[in-house]
DNA sequence: ATATTGCATGCTTAC
DNA sequence: TAAGCATGCAATATG
């Protein structure tokens, strides 16, 4: 029994004391419905891709027009989401997305065209028959960006095919196009998430990382893909082996797979530009606005918190903008796109908070230059003179989500990185050896909430430390948007580090984890995909879709590792988190701390 | 006299 | 070539 508020506004039961199973999330949980007006609980249906904590508007992925953040807005006029995607009524409906809001009740009939013969929808979710699901899933892991090169031509061709199939593939693909933190996709059927077999897993590791591109692969990471086609500088790399041009993949595509690439398991610490995601000029930001931030940063910013930060654009400082005049233009696709609209040249005042916490009111005004508009924040001395910020340094504009408030942080020019840009961003200037992300540096004066990483000889957390260290105002800031949160529910990125380390104690903290735990958390990162396990009291169903066995179940999976045991003399048991073959694991199941061992089978019960 | 504001100009860059 | 943006500069406000 649960008393929450509905989220949908035309419900009048205001508080929803029960909470059906909704539409299963990528994450593995339930969006929830009011039992009232049967609305899906919004937050969690988008939290991965939106993190919005109230309902709200959107752009329509396929035309720009703004559409609301909930999934229904009436019986007969919802917003469709799904596979990550959202789309309005309008687009859905031309492109032949049949939507049934209840269970075999077609809201609008599809009209006669091809793709409808593989798709339906039932309980507002789409639904493909099985060539299409394995289509839908084989174009999935086109997305991944890492299954391409191992598939035989035959099934690229075939994907190909499927991609052609739908020539208003923008529209389709971009339905596909993962959020930046995009979760498991998962199949849906009778309600269930259908998990995608083991075997999958394995090969597709969860889609998690931000930006990381592949130090040591043959084929060119999709983030140094991406970047090459945002640069025009299309090459014939071999993740299609030059048979087709990737141009097939629509451009908001890219972005994706450019931000979700990590193709060696690794975290990357490469600081590689993020082409947005979202907003309204999304498609036309310059990549020397495209916010260049190291995964970890943003795993330390957004992960330890449970808040996601969404870095928005980022800027050099002029020395206009540094001086004392107090103006610091913006770009106006980025204006345009991130802050507020505005139809008066004063403009609106912009608050934000900076990486040390502090709060700022800068005005977001604009002026008429050449018939266009020349965007400018002003005001931003104070800010300017407390970062301590010079021309070259470079300013890093960012959302919290949920909530969207704005974060100003900062990279020094003399901080700027040498491993960053595998990208043509040409925005970095003096470069040097050191990096510091300030959501931080320069901040050695309040607490570094990573520091107690150090003794740990944690080579790759060590060096996530010293580079990065998480004020405490942001985190403050993000404790507070936290405690706001009314979907605690929300699966945000999963991080085991995280959900053990936060909101203990005002102060910033962080689980001491030694070396093998460290690595043992790096894995579980790596490869969360396999840690979608399902409850040991859970029995899968096992469906043949195509030639592919699917799991599936009727409860949601929980988070576990699968481990080796190895059994001493002495009768204790040690644990490591070795690869195992799939024979081995099978009857090994890891998920917490507390361990349960029956017959061969080692479990560890989750909290 | 100095600071601030609003606009214009011209260089740079993308298309 | 056009748009974007850094900065110059004149008009206005303030002390």
């Amino acid at each position: 029994m649960e008393l929450d508020v509905c989220m949908n506004g035309a419900c009048k039961n205001g508080y929803a004391r029960e909470w059906k199973k909704g539409w299963p999330l990528r994450s593995g949980g339930f969006a929830r419905l009011c039992d009232k007006c049967g609305s899906a609980y919004a937050n969690s249906i988008f939290c991965e891709k939106f993190h919005l904590h109230q309902t709200g508007w959107r752009e329509c992925n396929f035309c720009n027009k703004s559409i609301h953040c909930g999934c229904i807005i009436s019986r007969f006029s919802f917003e469709y989401l799904d596979f990550g995607g959202i789309g309005c009524s309008t687009c859905l409906r031309a492109s032949q997305i049949p939507l049934i809001q209840e269970t075999g009740r077609s809201i609008r009939s599809a009209k006669n065209h091809a793709s409808d013969r593989h798709t339906e929808h039932i309980d507002d979710r789409l639904f493909l028959d099985g060539s299409s699901k394995r289509k839908f899933m084989q174009m999935r892991r086109i997305v991944d960006g890492r299954e391409s090169s191992r598939w035989p031509q035959a099934k690229r061709d075939d994907i190909d095919s499927c991609i052609d199939l739908n020539r208003e593939e923008m529209r389709f693909s971009n339905m596909m196009k993962p959020s930046n933190y995009s979760l498991k996709f998962s199949a849906l059927e009778n309600n269930r998430p259908t998990w995608e077999s083991r075997s999958m897993q394995r090969s597709s590791s969860l889609n998690m990382s931000l930006g990381a591109s592949s130090g040591n692969s043959v084929v060119p990471s999709a983030s140094e893909i991406a970047e090459r086609r945002f640069d025009g500088k299309t090459s014939s790399s071999s993740f299609h082996q030059g048979k087709r041009p990737l141009s097939i993949m629509p451009k908001p595509l890219m972005n994706a797979i450019s931000i979700m690439e990590s193709s060696n398991g690794m975290i990357s610490q490469e600081r590689v530009a993020r082409p947005p995601t979202d907003g309204k000029g999304k498609n036309m930001l310059l990549s020397r606005y495209w916010p260049r931030i190291t995964d970890q940063e943003l795993q330390q910013l957004s992960g330890d918190l449970k808040s996601t930060i969404v870095p928005l654009f980022e800027k050099v400082l002029s020395a206009s903008d540094a001086g004392r005049i107090g103006r610091l233009v913006l770009p106006k696709s980025c204006a345009e796109a991130y802050f507020p609209p505005i139809s008066q040249s004063d403009g609106v005042p912009l608050h934000m908070k900076d990486v040390k916490g502090n709060e700022w009111t800068f005005q977001f005004r604009f002026w008429p230059n050449n018939n266009s508009r020349m965007y400018v924040l002003e005001g931003v001395t104070p800010c300017i003179q407390a970062l301590q910020l010079n021309a070259g340094d470079i300013v890093i504009f960012s959302r919290i989500d949920p909530g969207g408030k704005f974060v100003l942080g900062f990279r020094r020019a003399s901080d700027s990185t040498d491993t960053q840009d595998a990208s043509a961003g040409n925005s970095n200037v003096f470069p040097t050896k050191e990096k510091t992300f300030s959501g931080t540096t320069a901040g050695n004066s309040y607490h570094d909430p990573l520091q107690t990483r150090k003794a740990n000889g944690d080579a790759y957390l060590n060096k996530c430390s010293e580079h990065f260290r998480l004020g405490t105002g942001i985190a403050e800031c993000l404790r507070t948007e936290n405690s706001e949160m009314v979907n605690n529910d929300l699966v945000q990125l999963p991080i085991s580090v995280s959900e053990k380390t936060q909101n203990i104690g005002p102060m910033c903290k962080r689980l001491l984890i030694h070396n093998e735990d460290a690595m043992e958390l790096r894995v579980t990162w790596e490869e969360a995909q396999d840690l979608l396990c399902p409850a040991p009291s859970v029995k899968a169903s096992i469906v043949a879709i195509e030639d592919q066995e699917f799991e599936e179940y009727e409860e949601p999976p929980v988070f576990g590792k699968r481990t080796t045991i190895n059994a001493r003399s002495s009768g204790s048991l040690s644990f490591a988190s070795e690869e195992m073959s799939p024979k081995e694991s099978d009857n090994i199941t890891v998920i917490d701390k507390d361990v349960e061992i029956s017959g061969n089978q080692c479990i560890m019960k989750t909290q």
